[in-house]
DNA sequence: AAGTTAGGTGAATAATTATTCACCAAACAA
DNA sequence: TTGTTTGGTGAATAATTATTCACCTAACTT
């Protein structure tokens, strides 16, 4: 017998990613998908069951791979600005790079596609970096507010300038992250 | 001859917004949109030629409605800080009152439906605002930074904030109201 | 090498959704 | 009051899109 390619799996992923940031979760078929991923419109249906599977299996990847990789390289043993630094750049960076997986979340999230509970089920990734910031606040270094404000308002400038970058088509220059970073952090610093 | 009830384009654009907001872009449809207004399919086809200028249509008139009141109460003669926390307060307030809208704007930004010359010419309604961050630039008070990052930072603090309040039906107390404003001024206080 | 199994194809079909239209009713003009 | 014109309706039709399937082929087994 003839293997699965899993190789296709990606392929029909990086083909959806693509669609998506360009022409936004409306605006794409599943011919369209095949046709960007270089083979037949049934093939799709070997590796998923329909489009809406398709679709939840490609959140969760992006979800899960995203988040995981937030915390490369972070030492929790670390002062709090440099761990703080280190997951800060991991996000901007990821973002960047990431930046159809983004859009793509973004999309999902007013979908017909993602359930509440995939939804809800999200924020558990990101505990370490809650933990982080419950430390910062018993160290006095950040402002005592409630630490899920404190993600949102990062999650905030992260998520536009990136936008910003990429629908400006701006070279991330050290000097522009630098200041970025700076701007973020006197917002929170104590 | 009977008159068009033109408050039936208000009823199909709210319809539209609340369905947007639950389903995403993807996730509606033109008998949707009727039913929710109450009445049938083809009288969104006397007010609309079709669906796609239904969209088109209803992306301009929450732009130009949006923007237009961020300036509501602001002076260009007061001081910095009292101008920049007007418009603030009013991005903030209409953020929140407009949710809907919010949402609505950023699936079209991604979708067949928006033309870039849409989205190009949408920047143009911000003048002020650039103009008043220009002021806080050249008196010191705030960061030297081009203007554009600065209008992004603020742009996505408020944005997250937002959609905290919103998926968490957070209640918009003066507290949380003034110490998220405190963040984001610290962030571009120079 | 021959047989078998599952992948790959893309036209055919099914399902969904946009759009039209024959008919009815309300508002206005005369 | 009657006629005329356009709004409103929702079932019928057209268009689009998801999904299937009969047929092919590649890869593995014996």
């Amino acid at each position: 017998m003839k293997p699965k390619d899993e190789s296709k799996i990606d392929e029909i992923f990086a083909a959806t990613l693509e669609l998506v940031k360009e022409h936004g979760l409306s605006g794409i078929t599943v011919n369209m998908i095949a046709k960007k991923a270089g083979f037949a419109t049934g093939t799709v249906y070997i590796y998923f069951e329909n489009k809406e599977q398709l679709i939840v299996k490609l959140f969760e990847k992006c979800f899960y791979a995203y988040a995981k990789d937030y915390f490369q390289g972070f030492d929790a043993a670390a002062p709090f600005k440099v761990a703080f630094h280190t997951i800060w750049m991991n996000m901007l960076r990821i973002s960047v790079e990431h930046f159809s997986e983004l859009i793509f979340i973004e999309q999902c999230f007013h979908s017909p596609f993602i359930s509440d509970e995939t939804r809800a089920s999200s924020k558990e990734i990101l505990v370490p970096w809650r933990n982080l910031l419950d430390r910062g606040k018993s160290e006095r270094l950040i402002k005592q507010v409630d630490t899920i404000w404190i993600m949102a308002y990062v999650r905030g400038v992260i998520r536009e300038m990136v936008k910003f970058i990429k629908y400006n088509h701006v070279e991330m220059t050290p000097e522009f992250v630098n200041t970025m970073f700076d701007m973020c952090w006197d917002g929170i610093k104590d």
